[in-house]
DNA sequence: AATGAATGAGGATTCATTCAT
DNA sequence: CATGAATGAATCCTCATTCAT
């Protein structure tokens, strides 16, 4: 998308654009920081503090429920911006970064929980399990994007579940 | 990636491109073709015929040492030309679920055998299955990408190894 | 150099030069404004009455002693206005000329009250002299500039001084 | 003058002129080469080998003849160029350097060979009266630019003729 | 088949200037 | 007086594509 595209929608003129961004790299930069904002703020849907089974299913079936209300699969922006960064954008790959790791401690944060109340699998490494899930995400909104279908992402939600399921104790 | 870097790094002249691509969406094409191709040959290094659970392992193995054979983490070529497809390229698209098809019927194939000989959960839906094979490793292609660290796929492999594994009678 | 470069460093807002300059060309009249006013003001550490040989000599040596006192040789800021005018900013032009005549007359005053006091060569041609004078500062600052050095403008006022000592009776 | 404008004169399409420079930078170049190499052509009018008084006098009275051959009197393209270089363009500056060091390189070989001959003033720096000569040329044309008048630059010739010939043995 | 010059639409960015507050 | 948001023309540059040789 080009920055004449994006300001046509807008609506606004040309140089709004470099009043507010140093360069086009500044949008997806506030793009970014905007994600993240709006993950740590009241309006998200999904509730980072998972206290139960419950909430997890919910984290994991979010997915599904948000890609059902676009007209069309979307892939995780994140995840879309990530794979595009240069090896010069460390900045915006730190970000990214920071993103991913919110949402990866919070599953961590309810594993180690789970853990200490003895319902969950002693043996298993939280974060390990918190970068399965991850890839739940990042892969399962790939497929179903690709395949303008969202039974992938269902499947893999699915399944997911049960594993997670029975590492229950 | 421009035209003109293609053709600096292949050598050749420019007119050569257009003689054998009728546009750049034909280089695509014949990426993916090309891809196809490879995954069909036997040059391989993927055994599409998984027969036994030991394939299985190396099958989803596969990707964690061909990301650490790259200098760098790189996701999976369909994943990426796949999400930045438009609407209007259902050819591509067409072209890169075929390649997704083949690689997930190779799944099924084996679960269905597995099944068959009762190796396997019986009430597993294999399709459902290979879906969630293919998430796991677009997805985990995907946060090695970003992270530029190969352990998140590590991660996301071993436990779908063991959820797998948890899916033998 | 832009309107925002400078309102940046200034520390105002935009409003403000629009305010006080019709137009950034406005700004270039003020620059030269200031640079006349300067100059006539008892600020100016150029002596333009000049009265004597000396005073003559300390007239022209100021150009290297002020070069040295920059980071950096530069050229005469009028001289770096004056060539860069369009054909259509007369008035600019008529300023700038304004600033040169002033210096050029201090230097045909010296040469005319030399002739008058018998000091100095009768024939040559007082106007003649002041602007072969402007030329070899001008030329001397800009190479100055060029070579980052000032040794090109020292050997030309070394030179000039001894043709004009020359000239004298 | 613009990348736009100058493909509007040359009627040429816009690729054109980034298949042949790099960068807008690559046109300046270009024309400091080119710039190069005529001067040290044969069909350069200033004759660079000066093995006479007579060809030193015709060398310096070019510049008059030239700027009474324009329209309007210009500066010299090197001293405009070197004078609007940044600090970062030392590639740019190099080469300006060199073509300086063409001409100054001329004179001073005359002044040596003059003074080798005995024609000369035996004390003088041939290299520093060098610098005042090219001083001369910058100046002169500078002045003359500025006030759109060929007569600085005649009177400042003039005087340097006749410092240079006061320098005859 | 092969080469690379030529084209021009489009994309990113800058900048003088205006205007609402 | 003062601020900085808003505007849009202009500028530098990229890129897919065509074409002459």
């Amino acid at each position: 998308m080009s920055v004449d595209e994006i300001l046509e929608e807008s609506g606004t003129g040309k140089g709004q654009f470099y009043h507010y961004f140093k360069a086009k790299e500044g949008l997806i930069e506030a793009v970014i920081d905007n994600f993240d904002s709006f993950m740590k703020s009241a309006d998200c849907p999904i509730k980072h503090d998972i206290q139960s089974w419950k909430d997890l299913e919910t984290f994991l079936k979010y997915f599904i429920q948000a890609t059902k209300g676009f007209d069309q699969p979307r892939a995780c922006p994140m995840g879309m911006i990530g794979t595009g960064l240069d090896d010069d954008q460390s900045g915006l790959r730190d970000k990214i970064n920071d993103v991913l790791d919110y949402s990866k401690s919070a599953l961590i944060k309810f594993f180690n929980q789970a853990k200490k109340n003895g319902e969950f699998n002693q043996v298993v490494n939280s974060e390990m399990l918190a970068d399965f899930c991850q890839s739940m995400i990042q892969g399962g909104l790939v497929l179903a994007k690709i395949r303008k279908d969202v039974r992938p992402l269902e499947n893999t939600v699915k399944h997911v579940l049960k594993y997670l399921k029975s590492l229950r104790a």
